[in-house]
RNA sequence: CGGGGCAUAGCGCAGCCUGGUAGCGCAUCUGCUUUGGGAGCAGAGGGUCGGGGGUUCGAAUCCCUCUGCCCCGACCA
């Protein structure tokens, strides 16, 4: 490709509204361009990485035994009625209207759409196992859209979805999509990490997510320094900090804690340490019943997991609701004469002589023990992981950021059975197939490559998704007929020899033309100028090296050195 | 959804407080010179100052309102 004739708009200044670093960059290579809020243009240079990684994807979904459909991304309201998500999902759905005032949405994933087809076409067990999967847009209305193409409203995906005929089956399909994984992020070029995910409260059996390593991201893994766990904070545990709880040894006391709502507050108050506080937190499950929450003061609770052990669904009770359950004002909670459900994190259920809420305004009580002067609560595991918690294989936890890239998951039969989806199994009995679903966000993973391969002048390409491999850069070409005919006969040699090559003929100063080059990224430049010429050399530059090198003016040592 | 901020040339910004003919840098176009890391000189084009309403002889500037965008938060008691 010549770059006069494929249009290519950089830029020297940062845009002020870009953030990090992949979102500056790809606005000033040109790649993307804003629409509206989290709405992007892919431009020509832009689209060229994004077909090269969307190809390995399919290349390696083709290679693990799933098959490319199509679905559409306009969905009817009844398939989502039928499977109770169209009230569940709330405003990140978009909903739309037809002229006939019949409802849609735009579709946010395709679990319905891909079980009604499948609940058409196939009827025998003999059709089992498949793999369906396709690369489409999709519309998710994110509360905050930012960081460019990174979360977006509108964005590209890769979503798969297999159909099993038993757990065991769906276990196999879902170790191949986990290679197959693997192999799409090797082969991009990027660094990953897989971490177990949060399964949620779909009930599905396991899920985990594929992570590009970078500071910018916006999720938080606990990895065992060990290397046996890797999890999402969100679903990671660790093992209680202690197996026993001491005896109790001081007596239960009331104390007047005027102002004093923060733990942080009680601690300096009445010069205990935090580790010796009760946090408790009132919080309402899906059917509107409270229950108390209870750790230890320097901990946080996951109400992830806490909602797994209630019906599924946790949220924080508002002031009102906490002064109904406990007859005070927040922060002056505690667990003692409660009459709702009490379930004390592992770490706050070994606490003894501790701290806490009083349930009476500006009171607290101190002194208090489980079993004695209130009931054992429930204990589970409820908290959040901090840095040096001790991870289930034994190692030390440390944080690192990453960006989700990939999210596989054994769905279950949720949607077989919410859309009636079933074949005939061998006895000409009705069987629900189990479902496993697995995607890959593709024009995330162009930023999250980027996040990842770059330096102070730009983007750095690995060369598997380089929107070219070749640059060539000619110096005052104008000025000399051979220089020119010699270009083009290199430029044409790659072409024919099958490599990606784009040719900036726009006849620029050389410290523009490199200032484009090293922005844009391509991964190998040629340098050919008169001079060069002259002397039998043309030179060769890697984005990634320092350092050029002379190679003898010919294409095969281009091609060799290639 | 709550809080904060912004909206003036393609991009980045000044001007607004204290009302009086719309400015700077980059980019763009023309010509000449220049050509190995974002050139120089000379010239040119480009704006109903986000929309609507109001105050005023006069509004980018003051007031009201709408819209769009950005940032922070939305789990701590």
């Amino acid at each position: 490709m010549r770059l006069s004739q494929f249009p290519v708009v950089t830029s020297k200044e940062t845009p002020a509204d870009a953030e990090i670093i992949s979102h500056q960059l790809m606005l000033r290579a040109g790649m993307i361009r804003r629409l509206a809020a989290g709405l992007y243009t892919w431009t020509p240079l832009g689209l060229k990485t994004l077909r090269k990684v969307e190809n390995i994807v399919r290349e390696e979904m083709n290679r693990a035994g799933a098959v490319e459909l199509l679905m559409p991304s306009v969905h009817p309201a009844e398939l989502w009625q039928e499977s109770g998500r169209w009230d569940v999902m709330g405003p990140e759905l978009l909903r739309l209207r037809d002229r006939h005032e019949r409802e849609f949405c735009y579709g946010p994933t395709h679990e319905e759409v891909i079980t009604a087809l499948v609940r058409q076409d196939v009827k025998s067990y003999k059709q089992l196992p498949v793999n369906y999967y396709q690369i489409q847009t999709k519309f998710r209305d994110e509360i905050r859209p930012r960081f460019g193409v990174m979360r977006a409203r509108e964005f590209l995906m890769k979503d798969a979805y297999s159909f099993n005929l038993d757990e065991d089956s769906l276990a196999r399909t879902y170790a191949d999509m986990r290679a197959a994984y693997s192999r799409v992020f090797e082969r991009i070029g990027v660094q990953f990490r897989i971490v177990e995910a949060d399964s949620g409260n779909i009930g599905g059996k396991r899920s985990e997510e594929f992570h590009v390593l970078a500071g910018s991201g916006e999720d938080l893994l606990a990895v065992s320094d060990s290397g046996g766990y890797a999890a999402n904070v969100e679903a990671a545990t660790c093992q209680p900090l202690s197996a026993s709880r001491p005896a109790a040894s001081q007596p239960l006391a009331d104390i007047g804690t005027p102002d004093t709502r923060s733990i942080e507050a009680v601690s300096a108050f009445l010069n205990v340490p935090v580790t010796a506080c009760l946090k408790t937190l009132i919080v309402k499950n899906g059917a509107g019943e409270f229950a108390a929450l209870c750790l230890r003061g320097d901990h946080e609770v996951n109400l992830v997991k806490a909602a797994k052990l209630l019906d599924g669904h946790c949220e924080l009770a508002s002031e009102d609701e906490i002064f109904t359950v406990a007859a005070c004002q927040p922060g002056y909670v505690g667990p003692h004469g409660l009459d709702i459900p009490v379930i004390a994190d592992r770490d706050a259920a070994t606490l003894a002589d501790f701290v806490c809420g009083a349930n009476r305004d500006e009171e607290h009580l101190a002194g208090v023990n489980w079993g004695r002067d209130l009931p054992e609560p429930q204990v589970a595991d409820l908290r959040q992981v901090v840095e040096g918690d001790i991870a289930p294989d034994g190692g030390r936890i440390s944080f690192f950021r990453g960006i989700e890239v990939g999210h596989i998951f054994q769905l279950g039969r949720k949607y077989t059975e919410a859309l009636k989806a079933t074949v005939l199994d061998e006895n000409g009995k009705d069987l629900t197939p189990w479902m496993g679903c697995y995607g890959i966000g593709v024009s995330r993973v162009v930023a999250a490559c980027i996040e990842q391969c770059h330096d102070e002048a730009g983007i750095r390409w690995p060369d598997a998704v380089a929107p070219f491999q070749v640059l060539i850069n000619p110096i005052n070409p104008k000025k000399s007929a051979t220089l020119e005919a010699e270009i083009e006969t290199i430029y044409r040699g790659l072409q024919d020899a099958g490599i990606d090559v784009l040719w900036d003929d726009r006849g620029l100063r050389p410290g523009q033309m490199f200032a484009d080059a090293d922005l844009i990224g391509i991964p190998h430049r040629v340098v050919l100028s008169e001079r060069g010429l002259a002397a039998g050399e043309m030179e060769y530059k890697a984005r990634t090296e320092a350092e050029a090198e002379k190679l003898p003016w010919s294409l095969e040592a281009l091609l060799e050195r290639l």
